[in-house]
DNA sequence: TTGAAAGCGGTACCAG
DNA sequence: CTGGTACCGCTTTCAA
């Protein structure tokens, strides 16, 4: 017995049930502007779910005029445990207000070509972290039905909220404390892998800004996430005769430090190393990784931020600055 | 002068454009089917680029009866470099194909619950790794129209095609390794961290498997990310007596190797120490840390898997292994 | 308490 | 070559 298993739809039910659609809608939302009496509700629900009706979620939305997504392109780069970390607590505080997130595989779509597609899906709510975003893109956005936009990078875009992540405090936090050691001879590591670009640049910016003024002197380092880039890097340090590097990040120290140590640099008497988004790792390495914590946003405080935006969406945007940073000294500097 | 920025539908590019909203269709679609003038064709466009129109993919969706949405559940766990890069490749290869990919914010939801959730998107193909489905919910997600479901997982589930990702293989290699090079009394680390279950047991059972009828012997270690968990791991070693020890990943070894080391074991004399993953990390410790390369399946196949069944819904489910492992040898062991 | 019917935004058939 | 129109699945008045 085959049967060709046609998408059951609240008709199917309704035909199984004895009722009219309405009656099914009624039923299934639990509308408590009407009355059904139980004799009722029960043979609706016997039927739905004999058949394993799910409600078209498209159709629902299309009737409603609105849906209950919030859309988050996807980070196109891994992304570290602090990020997942932040995203998870977000999805958590979204579900409990009754939002659904989705992440939009954006691959290369570019700029406005991106906020074109998110917009064909008429979410509620749009999250976008990095720069991606422009003044244009936000208006498509709202034109197309978003109630609410949030970015969340290194700078505002007009007409939208904005969780401010200015990644150049990571690098003043940095740049501070290396001067404080008493160093003033400051590289900076570059990550040549593209898509890094923009957390790199601020960092290094904040590095520049917390020691201008001073005599000390920064050089930027590019580098690949390689052990031969490392050793390259490594190899002409002391020519280059920095006392001090500010690595990125701790994966980035962490290469690099083994390849100065390989080079028989002595850490931290010959070169300070400070890497960044203070991971487990840094804890283990000797010796052990300083490191600049970032504090990310709570999740709960965003999904909050994004419920008030969607219940007000005439509000003036709010604008947050919300990047924690701090030096953790352990024994690289 | 504020204008109610309400949404434009084809409704308004046909008015502006003077012509039938049939017509902006054809346009925008670019029908072949039917010849639009090249005169009409432009003020088609340019009424739609002038209101800012962007189509609605519910009501497109709705009345095409199916749509090109690639349904992934956002993973709950961080995830490493390995994963990330088979997802982006697969976004990348499935947006050629003109798939859509979304990643489904899935939190707290159990089973069913979750797949009918997801059915309730009626995506074309939905693509589950780890085990969280069962034959339950890709009946429901076949019945509500999807031609795809895949699973990439230990195994197969009814009805669905399956990518099988057995770790045990994992487990397999680094088992026979060990005890190839002449150790006997193996300890595996099982992470106590939620959610890696899936995984490590598996993994687990592996060295089990290498093992059995040999003379080794496996000693299971329950162990936190922590470096107080894996301190107290380390004091107790010599009791233990363990020669040898697969530690589920890379970066569970390196917090063990460190843990060990400073309570003054030598590695790999007194113990040898083997990761998971190969990640860049491995290489960096002293002694360099030997791993089991896990090769994930390439995006682009399972792209093509997927296109494959949706068109053709009827067809037998496809069932590959597709998990490569293989042990790198460094210094560790 | 229940049913009939309109309509959300597009698409595609059929006429003109 | 273009317009009228039915319909996709669901919600929500309005009547009965």
């Amino acid at each position: 017995m085959v049967q060709i298993p046609n998408t059951p739809t609240s008709a199917d039910v309704a035909r199984l049930a004895g009722v009219s659609r309405a009656t099914v809608s009624y039923v299934l939302n639990n509308t408590s502007a009407v009355r059904i009496s139980e004799p009722t509700r029960r043979r609706v629900h016997e039927a739905a779910r004999e058949l394993g009706y799910v409600p078209h979620a498209a159709a629902r939305s299309l009737r409603a005029g609105h849906s209950r997504m919030v859309l988050m392109p996807a980070p196109a780069i891994p992304v570290g445990p602090l990020y997942s970390g932040f995203l998870n607590e977000l999805q958590w505080a979204l579900g409990r207000l009754d939002y659904t997130v989705v992440q939009y595989g954006t691959v290369g779509l570019q700029g406005d070509e991106a906020a074109r597609a998110w917009a064909e899906l008429r979410p509620v709510a749009v999250l976008v972290p990095g720069a991606e975003l422009g003044t244009q893109g936000v208006r498509v956005l709202k034109r197309s039905g978003a109630r609410a936009v949030v970015t969340l990078g290194p700078e505002r875009v007009d007409g939208a909220h904005a969780l401010l992540m200015d990644h150049a405090a990571v690098g003043q936090c940095a740049g501070a404390h290396l001067h404080g050691r008493g160093r003033r001879r400051i590289g900076v590591v570059v990550p040549e892998e593209s898509g890094l670009e923009a957390y790199s640049r601020p960092r290094l910016t904040g590095v520049r800004q917390a020691l201008h003024g001073t005599d000390a002197a920064v050089t930027e380092l590019p580098l690949a996430y390689t052990e031969e880039s490392a050793a390259r890097l490594a190899a002409k340090w002391r020519e280059l005769a920095l006392d001090a590097v500010f690595a990125y990040n701790d994966e980035y120290a962490m290469l690099l430090m083994r390849a100065l140590q390989d080079e028989g640099l002595r850490i931290p008497e010959d070169v300070a190393v400070i890497g960044a988004d203070d991971l487990m790792l840094g804890r283990l390495l000797r010796p052990r990784l300083s490191t600049v914590h970032v504090e990310l946003p709570s999740g709960r405080d965003l999904a909050e931020l994004v419920d008030r935006a969607v219940r007000d969406p005439g509000g003036e945007p709010e604008v947050h600055r919300v990047l924690g940073a701090s030096v953790v000294r352990r024994e690289s500097t």
